[in-house]
DNA sequence: GGACAAGTATTTTTT
DNA sequence: ATACTTGTCC
């Protein structure tokens, strides 16, 4: 059973390329001619004998059918999950066990073995990035022998697959009309615009944004949204929730007025949509037979809400989780949807794939002693063929720029000794701030990078203008993009005069840009029953303005995207503004150039469809595909952004307290076990090395502080790591420094002399070291110790003494009542 | 309307 | 330290 056929010859009279309509076989349920060229045609028929003659509407055609097996390239485990006909199914997978190939397969399963038609299926990712990847992988060839991939382009054409955001989008595109007061034609607002609308919010309501951060009520807002609670029955339970309740109230409202949906709101009114007109979900649930979700652990409320109403009457759920990895709880994810999703559909198959084909024996066991601690989890037996390989490397560096050099000489070690591409190679920290330090040292030592995550090319200002002013032509009621562009460029149109005409469209009970419409008429004679406010110089250059938008709006329906875009930017002075001359004028103008780009894919559509389509995937869609970063270098990235990659050698650096974990996850027993579940999700993205990074000292906001290394390091047993133990685990072993591993023929040199090879070796400081790494000590409190790291610094030596009673101390020479042994 | 000073807050950020 | 916002002055 499984097997995926495919035809690559056929001996045939009557049938000609057009024939494009499914095939009847014998015994077989169906086939599809794919892609019909003379007369060659390329049929994928599911089928598990040889076969030697198919009919097609009475006709015999002969043909020769090479077969692969599909279902042979999984493991067992794998091979369970994906055949499971019917019913709700979860898959526990842990990290690189294949979740991907077996949610692929599994809708090639569907599709030429259960004989479900793609159209019957929706598939939901998290991001765009995953939607993408299985998209290639379902159809990209996937060996060498030339064999294509599960789906033919036309089946995965009518696959129903995006990320929850996306397919909420395209089902409200069509249904949201039967919501009262929405318009098919709304538009979605991204952070930054829905930033902007809590600005509008709060001031419309009289309150301090400094003292009530727009961010901090948003948050609320929204988490309230993804548990499905609406304006009307929020309860605010704190005073800030009492304030945000109030804003709640306004928000919303706006959102209306301006035609939008948040991202939120795509959830949430999907999920209203359904509950309120049971016809329409009867319609989808008969429409998507199963719905596969990956990465469910990182579900909220709301999409998990989404999935059971989608999946009410067939059952046929397909879920992957993997509750060591969920990391977004702070955005609303709640792995507990797991355990609902157990307790709704007591029915459920359960398959765990424990099978990690990603790394080595030993860095797997180091993660699994991190991740171990973390009680309520459901203990998976992960095991990996791929043999033990090296050690975890544990190392203190002095401080970050110790670190950071570690980092890139390690890097260059490996490139010239061993052989490994530096793109193979990653680094990761917990946050955006460490990335800095990293970048510099790359910049120094000459070496290319990439980071991961940069200014998002939709979040670039002069991007975000220019969408601005294509949703004001979509949508003139978008008081956002309004204000965005009103006076970008510069037009005379100051604070006075925007806040005079939102006063004025207030008192006349309509949105700005209807105003701007009454302004001109009053401009042409027309009398107001409220006369416009403004002085000459405003009027005028109100006036211009709504010309413009006016000439805009009139222009949509004629001309093609990219040709509307280019005099969108000339007629309202914008490519001007941007072409200044300087040399970021020219990267500005590159980037609207690129955007341009991204129009053009719309160029053949209607018109009027093509705006709404654009406008609709740059909302969604946070960057561009081939405008990410050359592969040259290695990766620098924050944990977060590491989720779902993998690399042959991961650094991991600033595991100290307060960094990983962050401080902020100190006290609260959830957000703690959060961090570990970071740390791991950290440490099983390498495949062959893996070095785990700590300081002994480090600049906090400024102030630089003594490090405490991660308890996370603590947790790893002596016999998976290489390098110094953690000095968090208590054992006061001999401590190699990385400056005295990098340089050990001067092995109680002070970690300082990081540099190798170059003339920027530190000078040895005048003030000589009273104790060398190795003296024996004697400190008047804590008796006998060792020496075990040094450093110099301006007017003092910092020295760490592991007392065998008392663990490691951290000593001023100058200060702590110490004396080398046998001396005084 | 733009430049500058002062004040403030600094985790992560799939859409 | 630093980046970012807001307020004030020309």
């Amino acid at each position: 059973m499984g097997v995926l056929g495919k035809v690559s010859h056929v001996e045939h009279d009557n049938v000609r390329p057009a024939d494009h309509a499914p095939l009847i076989l014998s015994s077989v349920r169906a086939g599809v001619i794919t892609s019909p060229r003379e007369s060659v045609f390329d049929i994928a028929i599911p089928c598990d004998y040889n076969l030697s003659s198919i009919v097609n509407g009475g006709v015999t055609m002969n043909l020769r059918l090479e077969t692969r097996d599909a279902l042979a390239e999984l493991n067992p485990q794998q091979r369970q999950a994906v055949q499971i006909e019917h019913g709700p199914v979860l898959v526990l997978a842990g990290p690189g066990s294949g979740k991907t190939r077996v949610l692929t397969h599994r809708v090639g399963f569907l599709v030429h073995e259960s004989g479900v038609a793609p159209w019957s299926l929706m598939a939901v990712t998290f991001t765009n990035k995953a939607a993408r990847e299985m998209k290639e992988r379902l159809t990209s060839v996937t060996s060498a022998d030339g064999w294509d991939g599960l789906l033919t382009a036309r089946q995965l054409q009518s696959l129903m697959l995006g990320t929850f955001h996306s397919i909420c989008a395209r089902i409200l595109r069509r249904e949201i009309e039967a919501l009262p007061g929405w318009d098919r034609n709304f538009v979605i607002y991204d952070a930054g615009d829905q930033l902007s609308l809590m600005r509008q919010a709060l001031r419309d309501l009289n309150l301090d944004a400094k003292r009530y951060r727009p961010a901090a009520i948003h948050s609320i807002i929204s988490n309230a949204k993804n548990e499905l609670i609406g304006p009307g029955t929020f309860q605010a339970r704190t005073y800030t929730e009492e304030i945000a309740a109030r804003v709640y109230l306004r928000y919303q409202s706006l959102l209306r007025e301006n035609n939008a949906l948040d991202f939120d709101d795509l959830l949430m009114k999907t999920v209203e949509l359904f509950r309120e007109r049971d016809d329409l979900l009867s319609a989808y649930q008969d429409r998507y037979l199963h719905v596969l979700v990956d990465e469910f652990q990182d579900t909220n409320m709301s999409q998990y809400e989404l999935v059971k109403l989608l999946v009410g009457k067939h059952r046929n759920l397909f879920a992957v989780a993997d509750e060591d990895q969920s990391i977004y709880s702070w955005r609303g994810a709640d792995y507990r949807n797991v355990l609902r999703f157990r307790d709704d559909f007591p029915e459920h198959h359960l398959v765990l794939l424990e099978q990690n084909y990603r790394s080595t024996t030993t860095i797997l066991e180091a993660a699994k002693y991190i991740i171990r601690k973390n009680p309520h989890r459901v203990d998976k037996n992960l095991f990996t063929q791929r043999g033990d390989g090296v050690k975890v490397e544990v190392a203190e560096a002095y401080d970050e720029q110790d670190e950071a050099r570690f980092v890139v000489s390690e890097i260059a070690r490996l490139e010239a000794g061993s052989k490994v591409l530096p793109s193979h190679c990653a680094v990761m920290y917990r946050t955006n701030a460490q990335s800095r330090v990293l970048e510099e040292e790359f910049i120094r030592r000459g070496m290319k990078y990439r980071l991961v995550r940069g200014t998002r090319f939709y979040e670039r200002k002069e991007v975000k203008d220019a969408i601005a002013y294509l949703r004001l032509i979509y949508n003139p009621h978008d008081s956002v993009s309004m204000l965005r562009v009103i006076n970008t460029p510069a037009r005379g149109i100051g604070a006075q005069t925007i806040a005079a005409l939102e006063h004025w469209a207030f008192k006349l009970e309509v949105s700005i840009s209807d105003a701007l419409l009454k302004l001109q008429a009053e401009a042409n004679g027309q009398g107001l029953p409220i006369p416009s406010p403004f002085g000459a110089r405003a009027r005028q250059a109100l006036l211009r303005y709504a010309d413009l938008l006016q000439t805009l709006i009139a222009a949509r329906d004629q001309l093609t995207l990219p040709e509307l875009f280019d005099l969108t930017l000339a007629r309202s002075g914008y490519r001007d503004f941007v072409r200044d001359g300087t040399r970021e004028g020219d990267d500005r103008w590159e980037n609207l150039l690129e955007l341009r780009g991204v129009t053009q894919e719309y160029a053949s559509l209607d018109a009027s469809e093509s705006l709404s389509l654009f406008l609709e995937q740059v909302a969604l869609v946070s960057d561009v595909d081939g405008l990410t970063e050359d592969q040259r270098g290695p990766a620098l990235l924050t944990l977060h952004a590491a989720k779902g990659l993998e690399f042959p050698v991961v650094f991991i650096v600033g595991l100290d307290e307060g960094l990983l974990p962050h401080m902020r996850s100190m006290d609260d027993l959830d957000a703690m076990e959060e961090e570990r579940r970071l740390c791991y999700v950290g440490m099983t993205r390498a495949m062959d090395r893996l070095y785990l990074l700590h300081t002994f000292r480090r600049t906090i906001h400024g102030a630089n502080e003594l490090s405490v290394s991660s308890r996370f390091l603590a947790d790893l047993p002596a016999n998976l790591i290489a390098g110094q133990p953690s000095s968090a685990s208590g054992r006061d072993t001999q401590r190699a420094t990385l400056a005295s591993r990098s340089a050990p023929s001067k092995g109680a040199r002070p970690v300082t002399g990081w540099a190798r090879g170059s003339g920027d070796v530190t000078p040895p400081p005048s003030n000589a070291p009273r104790f060398q790494v190795g003296d024996t000590v004697v400190h008047t409190k804590f008796g006998e110790g060792v020496v075990i790291t040094s450093n110099i610094t301006d007017d003092d030596q910092e020295v760490e003494v592991a007392f065998p009673d008392q663990g490691i101390k951290r000593l001023s020479a100058n200060f702590a009542p110490m004396q080398k042994k046998g001396e005084g």
